[in-house]
RNA sequence: GCGCUCCUAGCUCAGUUGGUUAGAGCGUACGCUUCACACGCGUAAGGUCACAGGUUCGAAUCCUGUGGAGCGCACCA
């Protein structure tokens, strides 16, 4: 028995050791299994880490189960490919580093473009060496040849041709229409990437002319000219579309149109409102439908505009009060309502109030796409783990609209698009002379959104015909509408098949009471910590145990604790059957107890496999450890010892035979799990028939 | 407003298509330096499965309602 079992399990000297043995040996590349021709694809695309930062629980959590359902396929005799990547993740990325200028007293605005674009290439390449040193570390068995980084000019050149396609099909159209725009990030955002908050604020009420009209905005007041009420509303009658009136206004007296729409609610507070169809998507649809003058109000910085007076150069917020005060001074305020609820869109990455603008940009007509994903989720082509994600799934396809892919920002593929006297076409190299070039970038999402296609290489790559479709995509629940429709739609489009035929969902990685985990809580934990704490395996097992999909997960110390234990008790059984036994005494036949033992134990290897096959990952991981404790250490092996000990020498050799075979098949059925605990005993066992265990055959035959 | 998920032992959670005395880990109490393991072994306490109805031979599991928690979506000014 060698020595190293004499002192107890010891993580931090073994798996760095076991991780390099893994790659060397090649076994990562699906092409290189043994008989890697005859077997079956199965691939999984990891979803690419942001290169912007450092690993969290969340991506210990998503390693954790791709490389357990990619090492659980690699046994089963499938050729078995993980692919992983890395994300310049545009928007978050400059949000990220637009923070590490401002501390350094710098702003990127005023900045050379390709100065900044340098600056960021260099920071997300040093976190991008940072981010793939920790995959590793989880025990990523992701085949690192492979690895492509969102901004590889294939990649790029890729995205851009999806592009020019979808505007020759007429997919893709350049409109003025309503954006979300972050005021202090400078960039539209799609509705996605805004987050609708319920606020208490003061709904007021003024004289307008004739009529009273409700608002939360006074600040956007100043160039409404419109007074909107709808047809049948039996108060208004009196007024025809098109009337106008005199009245005294913010800024003097002005003269206002009556405009007749079915989009008032004659039931919401008088029935009568006035518009501003810059900044707000409802009114901008009014003001459409019936070719209404569209005026500005509010700067790309979210100051009011020369339009407002006496107002100019302030900040919309402050203006508010002081607008209503003036308001009220001419007698024009009715009544404020403070407690009024509304919802208002904020920038997911600052909370910063999103302004509604009207700005020239891409935007994909989402109608035919969306058809396409319904049908193809409707023909059974992907399903989804837990399966009401298709109903959520299903609710915002049929509810989408058009998709705004320009980013104003530098860090991004750029959009091969160019223009010349407001004509727009689509071209990687310039059409010609007088022709000037789009400067915004694509939405990470719309090269995201090709992720799986790009890293096998579509449309010619020999790995595009091997390894496309893909299997499995797992990805935490947050991405439902980011990431997942996108590449169930870019698959379609471009491969006339989805990406992949299961979506895994998984939760969110909670603190050790359910809060989520956040700086400014300080209840952040970082996986690396406890992984050098309590080893990869331990932390790997209580990042499963337990944790149904979908489901958001408590991550306790106490727990990975736990499974330190259970990676020593698994290192302590393979002491006491090693030191036990004489492998070259083990052919004497099996007693029927002995066959019994053997029986049981391949009801549960069945029983996991099934298990592991429909994704009920946490309970199989339970079984497992359940059986090893419980009943090959409580029961086998403590009745064991007494025939170990005794003078029936066939009883002693049967007996150290069953214990070999059932340690060597317990070692398989956790592998997957608990990877390198698992290896570091293979590698001792003198059963062992393949180079590594990572390539031995599972225990159950396909 | 629309929708989803959840409520099971002190804590965090399992319980797969309804089927014998409802499980795990941690924690708690007591006892063990037993020759694989104190990162261990043994024993024990602890649950009217949120509540109220219903379906069923049988419900933690299915249905309806009530209450509570969390989350998602949303162009009512």
């Amino acid at each position: 028995m060698p020595e190293k079992f004499l002192k107890p399990y010891d993580p931090a000297n073994t798996e760095s050791r076991i991780y390099e043995a893994w790659e060397d040996s090649g076994y990562f590349d699906a092409d290189k299994l043994p008989d890697a021709e005859k077997r079956t694809p199965f691939t999984i695309v990891m979803p690419p880490p942001n290169a912007n930062g450092n690993l969290h629980a969340g991506h210990a959590l998503f390693i954790t189960l791709e490389d357990l359902m990619t090492r659980f396929k690699r046994m089963r005799g499938y050729r078995a490919l993980w692919i992983p990547g890395a994300d310049h993740a545009g928007f978050e990325t400059q949000v990220v580093y637009e923070k590490q200028l401002e501390k350094e007293g710098r702003s990127r605005f005023g900045m050379d473009p390709d100065q900044l674009y340098d600056e960021i290439y260099a920071f997300t390449q040093a976190n991008k060496h940072n981010m793939e040193r920790q995959v590793r570390a989880m025990g990523a068995s992701c085949d690192w040849n492979r690895e492509q980084f969102t901004l590889d000019p294939s990649v790029v050149e890729t995205v851009q041709r999806t592009f020019i396609k979808m505007f020759k099909d007429g997919l893709v159209y350049r409109g003025a229409r309503t954006v979300n725009w972050c005021p202090k990030h400078q960039t539209s955002l799609s509705d996605v990437e805004t987050e609708s908050v319920e606020e208490t604020t003061p709904f007021y009420t003024f004289k307008y002319g004739p009529f009273e009209i409700g608002t939360v905005r006074p600040e956007t007041k100043f160039g409404d000219k419109y007074v909107v009420m709808h047809p049948d509303d039996a108060r208004y009658v009196s007024y025809k579309h098109g009337d106008t009136f005199d009245l005294e206004w913010i800024n003097g007296p002005i003269t206002a149109t009556v405009i007749k729409d079915e989009a008032v609610d004659p039931a919401f507070g008088t029935g009568v409102m006035t518009i501003t169809p810059w900044h707000s998507q409802v009114d901008f649809e009014i003001a459409k439908r019936h070719n209404l003058d569209m005026e500005q109000i509010i700067d790309w910085r979210g100051r009011l505009l020369p339009i407002a007076g006496e107002f100019e150069g302030m900040k919309i917020t402050d203006a508010r009060e002081k607008i209503v005060e003036k308001l009220k001074a001419k007698g024009l305020l009715v009544s404020s309502d403070a407690q009024y609820k509304n919802v208002v869109k904020r920038c997911y990455k600052c909370n910063t109030m999103i302004e509604p603008q009207i700005k020239d940009q891409w935007f994909v007509k989402m109608a035919p796409l969306a058809e396409m994903a319904i049908e193809s989720v409707n023909r059974g082509e992907v399903r989804f783990v837990p399966n009401n994600y298709e109903k959520i799934f299903r609710y915002w396809m049929e509810n989408t609209l058009d998709w705004n892919i320009s980013r104003q920002i530098v860090w991004g593929i750029p959009i091969p698009a160019w223009q010349k006297n407001g004509e727009w076409t689509a071209s990687i190299e310039s059409p010609g002379e007088g022709w000037t070039r789009d400067v915004d970038t694509f939405d990470t999402w719309f090269s995201s959104g090709q992720w799986p296609l790009i890293v096998t290489g579509f449309p010619e790559r020999d790995d595009f015909k091997t390894y496309y479709p893909t299997d499995v995509m797992e990805t935490g629940h947050d991405l439902i509408f980011k990431w997942v429709p996108r590449m169930i739609i870019f698959g379609l489009y471009l491969a006339n098949k989805a990406p992949f035929h299961t979506v895994y969902m998984h939760g969110l990685v909670n603190d050790a009471h359910g809060k989520k985990m956040s700086k400014s809580k300080g209840n952040v934990v970082n996986p690396l910590d406890l992984t050098s704490k309590y080893g990869t395996d331990a932390l790997r097992m209580a990042l499963i145990v337990g944790n149904t999909p979908g489901t958001d997960l408590a991550l306790r110390e106490d727990k990975v604790k736990g499974y330190k234990h259970f990676a020593n008790k698994l290192w302590n059984i393979a002491r006491f059957v090693l030191d036990h036994t004489d492998y070259a005494k083990t052919t004497t036949p099996l007693t029927s107890a002995d066959e019994a033992h053997l029986a049981t134990f391949d009801a549960l290897a069945h029983d996991i496999t099934t298990d592991l096959d429909e994704y009920r990952i946490y309970l199989a991981a339970e079984k497992i450890y359940h059986y090893v404790w419980h009943e090959l250490a409580d029961n086998i092996l403590e009745e064991s010892k007494p025939l170990l000990a005794g003078t029936d020498e066939a009883g002693r050799e049967s007996r150290g035979a069953l214990l070999l075979m059932l340690l060597d098949r317990s070692l398989k059925l956790l592998h997957p799990f608990m990877p390198f605990v698992t290896e570091e005993i293979y590698q001792s066992m003198p059963t062992k028939n393949h180079e590594y265990l990572m390539i031995a055959d599972w225990p159950v035959a396909k």
